[in-house]
Order: C-alpha cells, then sequence, then structure tokens
RNA sequence: GACCCUAUGGUCUAGCGGUUAGGACACCACCCUUUCACGGUGGUAGCUCGGGUUCGAUUCCCGAUAGGGUCGCCA
C-alpha cells in the first residue's frame, strides 16, 4: 500500500516554526518513499478562520519549499483543490461528520448529553504503538478516571479535533500521522475511535517538539516562532528547510548542510530523535551564510533583490549586470540578507553621504593630496579593473612612500561613505571609473 | 493532582557494554589581512544524580531530579 501522510493545520493566522517542521518531516516521509503528502485545513473552530489566515499557511510551505499533492491551492475553502478525497477543508466535510456520528450513535457508542454528544470512551488502557517513541501504554488520569467519556460535538453542533481529525484521516486513507508529540497522549482517544468505527488506524510517529533557546515551550508570541519572519530576516528558505530537519533528526557521518534531494534519499521515521530540542539562531545562522556561500548567483541576487527593497533600497535604473555585479561583491560578506544593505547600499546611490565624523577623520591637509594624487593616477588608467586599480593603489602608496592603508582608508570612504564593506578594488571596478573619479572628486572637494 | 515522553559540553548531535566519548554551532587565543569578514592553527567545555545487572556501564533495569507534553463543548 501507497504510503499516504497529511499536514493538517489550524489556520490561526501564522505558520508556527514547529508547524513548518511537522509539515517538513511528512514531506520528506512522502517524498522518501513515493507516496502522497495532503493538506488538509482543520478549520473546524470558524471563530479564528478567515481565507487570509489559511493563504499564511499556503503561502509558508510553498516558501519553504513543499509542494504538496492533495489538498486546496488557495485559501479559498470553495476554491480549486486538488486530489480525489476532497473536500480538504473540514467546516466543507460537515456531511461526513455528520454520517460518521450517527453510525456511532447506532452502534451505541456515543450518546448525546447537555445538548453535545459524546463519546463513550473505553477505561482501560490503550498501547499506542509509536514508530518513533515505541510502544506507549495510556492509563487514564484522575480527571478522566471520574468522566473518561468526551465531547464529539458541541452543543452548536460543531465536530471537535479529536472526531473530525479522525474521519479525515480514515476517510483519506492516511497512512502515517507524523505530528508533534504534544498529540501522544491524545492519539489514545484516537485509537479508540478508530476502534470504534472498526477501522484500522494509521502508523503513529510522533516527533519531538522545538523549544526555546531557553528551554521554555515556544509559543506563538516567541521571537522566531513564526516561519515567515525568517524571509523577513533574510533566510534562505533551503537553509532553513536544511537546519529544520537537523532538529531532531541526523543523518549518517556527521553530515549536516545538504540540499533538500538529498535529505529525502536519507530520510525516514525510526531515525527521529526522542527528546525536544531547542531552537539556535546561531547555528541557523550558520546553516544560511553556508548556503549564501555556495548559492547560484542568480539565486543569491534574487534572494538580495528581495530583501533590498524590503530594507527601502530601490535598485530602478539599474542594469542585471550591475546589480549581479554589485551584489557579487559583497557575497561572504555577511550571513542573512538582513545585514546586505549597509554592503552595497553605496552602489545605488547618486550622491553617495559622508558622515561628517567620518569625512574628518578620513580627508585631512595631510591625507587630501595624497587622495588627488592617486585621483590623477586613476585618471590615466585604460583599464580600470579589479587588478589595475589595485597595482596602481599601491604603486602610488610606495611613490608616496605610505603603506597601502593609508590611501585605502580614504578612498574607500570617498566612494561608499563607510569604513567597511566589500573589497575595495572590487568594488572600484564595479563602480567604474567615472563614478570613482567623481566621488574622490566630490569627497576630496 | 493524575498520566505520558525525554535526559551526551552553553546549543544541535554521533554513540547502540570495553572509545584518548567523535562532529558541528557558539566562545577564547594566536596567525593572515586594504576595512568588515573569510581562512588557518590551537584551546575551554559533556555522558543529571543514586541504586542495581555485569568482569566491565554514557550505553541495560529501577528510582530520584529536571525539562517537555496531555487530561477542554481549543486545535
Amino acid at each position: 500500500m501507497s504510503v499516504r501522510v497529511r499536514f493538517a493545520p489550524s489556520p490561526t493566522g501564522f505558520l508556527h516554526i514547529g508547524g513548518a517542521r511537522t509539515a517538513l518531516f511528512n514531506w520528506l516521509y512522502a517524498r522518501h518513499m513515493g507516496g502522497t503528502f495532503v493538506l488538509r485545513i482543520e478549520d473546524t473552530d470558524t471563530a479564528r478562520n478567515t481565507q487570509a489566515a489559511v493563504e499564511v499557511i499556503i503561502n509558508g510551505l510553498r516558501w519553504l519549499g513543499l509542494e504538496w499533492d492533495e489538498g486546496p491551492t488557495t485559501g479559498d475553502p470553495d476554491g480549486p483543490r486538488k486530489g480525489g478525497h476532497g473536500p480538504y477543508f473540514q467546516s466543507r466535510r460537515g456531511e461526513i461528520y455528520k454520517k460518521r456520528v450517527q453510525e456511532l450513535v447506532d452502534k451505541g457508542l456515543a450518546y448525546s448529553s447537555e445538548g453535545a454528544v459524546k463519546f463513550r470512551m473505553t477505561r482501560e488502557p490503550i498501547t499506542i504503538p509509536d514508530l518513533v517513541v515505541g510502544n506507549v501504554t495510556r492509563v487514564l488520569t484522575d480527571r478522566e478516571e471520574i468522566d473518561p467519556d468526551f465531547v464529539l460535538v458541541r452543543s452548536d453542533g460543531q465536530p471537535v479535533f479529536h472526531l473530525v481529525n479522525v474521519i479525515d484521516d480514515l476517510e483519506m486513507g492516511i497512512t502515517h500521522v507524523i505530528r508533534g508529540e504534544d498529540h501522544l497522549a491524545n492519539t489514545a482517544k484516537h485509537l479508540a475511535l478508530f476502534r470504534a468505527f472498526g477501522a484500522e488506524p494509521p502508523k503513529y510517529a510522533h516527533i519531538p517538539l522545538i523549544l526555546n533557546s531557553d528551554g521554555s515551550k515556544m509559543s506563538k508570541r516567541d521571537q522566531g516562532a513564526s516561519l515567515m519572519t525568517y524571509n523577513d530576516e533574510g533566510y534562505a528558505p533551503e537553509a532553513v528547510l536544511n537546519y529544520l530537519v537537523l532538529l531532531g533528526w541526523s543523518p549518517k557521518g556527521n553530515r549536516e548542510v545538504m540540499p533538500a534531494k538529498e535529505i529525502v534519499e536519507m530520510f525516514d521515521l525510526p531515525q527521529i530523535l526522542r527528546h525536544n530540542a531547542r531552537f539556535d539562531m546561531n547555528k541557523l545562522q550558520w546553516v544560511n551564510w553556508e548556503y549564501l556561500k555556495t548559492m547560484a548567483p542568480e539565486r543569491f541576487v534574487e534572494l538580495g533583490t528581495a530583501a533590498l527593497q524590503r530594507a527601502g533600497v530601490s535598485l530602478e535604473g539599474y542594469t542585471p549586470a550591475y546589480i549581479l555585479a554589485a551584489l557579487s561583491t559583497a557575497k561572504e560578506k555577511f550571513k542573512t540578507f538582513a545585514d546586505l544593505k549597509p554592503f552595497v547600499d553605496f552602489y545605488f546611490q547618486k550622491e553617495v553621504e559622508i558622515p561628517a565624523e567620518l569625512a574628518a577623520k578620513q580627508f585631512t591637509a595631510e591625507s587630501r593630496p595624497r587622495l588627488a594624487r592617486l585621483r590623477a593616477a586613476y585618471a590615466e588608467l585604460a583599464a580600470f579593473d579589479h587588478a589595475s586599480v589595485e597595482k596602481t593603489l599601491k604603486s602610488v602608496a610606495t611613490e608616496l612612500g605610505v603603506k597601502a592603508g593609508v590611501l585605502v582608508h580614504p578612498v574607500r570612504v570617498a566612494c561608499t561613505g563607510k569604513e567597511i564593506g566589500p573589497s575595495l578594488y572590487h568594488l572600484m571596478e564595479v563602480l567604474g571609473k567615472t563614478e570613482v573619479l567623481r566621488r574622490i572628486d566630490r569627497a576630496n572637494a
């Protein structure tokens, strides 16, 4: 039988990083097994569901590169979808639930109570066979001991999570439920429900949770809890995916940085760790940086351009070749695209602003004549590539009897308005002779 | 309160009875260097505790402790 897994988020208005990892593990398993990855929207709590909230989930999954085989393709519950097991919005599956509840009532396994429908839960311990944790035997807690039965349908007619979750997994032919460990204890209820329906339950794999760096539970409000903040903060989705899979899973041979394609090949359920992991921003940053270093130039420019736009840097009027060359000089200078702007903004400014403090420091009575001498040498250069520019600067320095650094700093400030930035020689090559001379003249006026 | 899961440096992890306990991030020092970075070399730091089992426990069992989860007409 072919593997069918699902990611079944509730549209709360954002995609939790832990939820994203759950989706990732499901997706990986589906791809690894050549199975089907289903997206199902658990929107039974109508009060807090909107189309926009569903779109957040859809956009988040697509951003990570987790395309699903079945499910909605837009946030519209009545909109287009793919796959033959729909609808994929629980809010559109009311008839199915109604029929199933009636089935339980007819069997005497469910009953009405104060307007709600409750399930006659077994009082016997239930053993959950879990692919990650092993066999887990759940007995009733003291509170459950008093009344083990639980609500299936609210008095307002809305079915609750446990019910719809089980029915959908059943109707959609889900073979493996890969979900957060926070559902482990609840699985006893789900198993009892499957038994009540006379159906074979799927295999379960409860994966550990992601905690804050201080070990506390990561909730909505915590820093970095929302997947899309990583986009805002300049992380490449491929790096986020790679980092996420490392939380609770690790391949053989001390491998860490590897493309999704390779992860898919190696990924499997039994290797998943059993303990929670803390989210380590430093490590994510490092992974991101590893991706930046080896990233194809086009991709680098694509992500860099988007980041600059977010940061308010306009690239209008500059050629793609210029932008590519400019951004390339900043490669390996920063770890996330959020830090790109200060390294390249001067490329896209007509008049570079030089802070008075820097000007006073670099353009002194002593340095100005040297700068003028260098400017004169540059003016005569035929080829303005980084090698020639460097060679010229160094020979002028020798001629003036100073170290290269003495010329480098004023020129850098003249060209960029900053003391730090890309390799001076390379950035001058990109700026071009005319512009470099113009900037030196302006600074040294 | 009850029940469940978990426990290797600060963090992510390898390990599955005998290892100088391996790797990565972070951190520190030095070197390199046109800035900032990179890179190179070296370094600090770990099996939660207590009982067992065993010739021998990081590894197996029990307990304690700690962290996380669940017990809802939320999902």
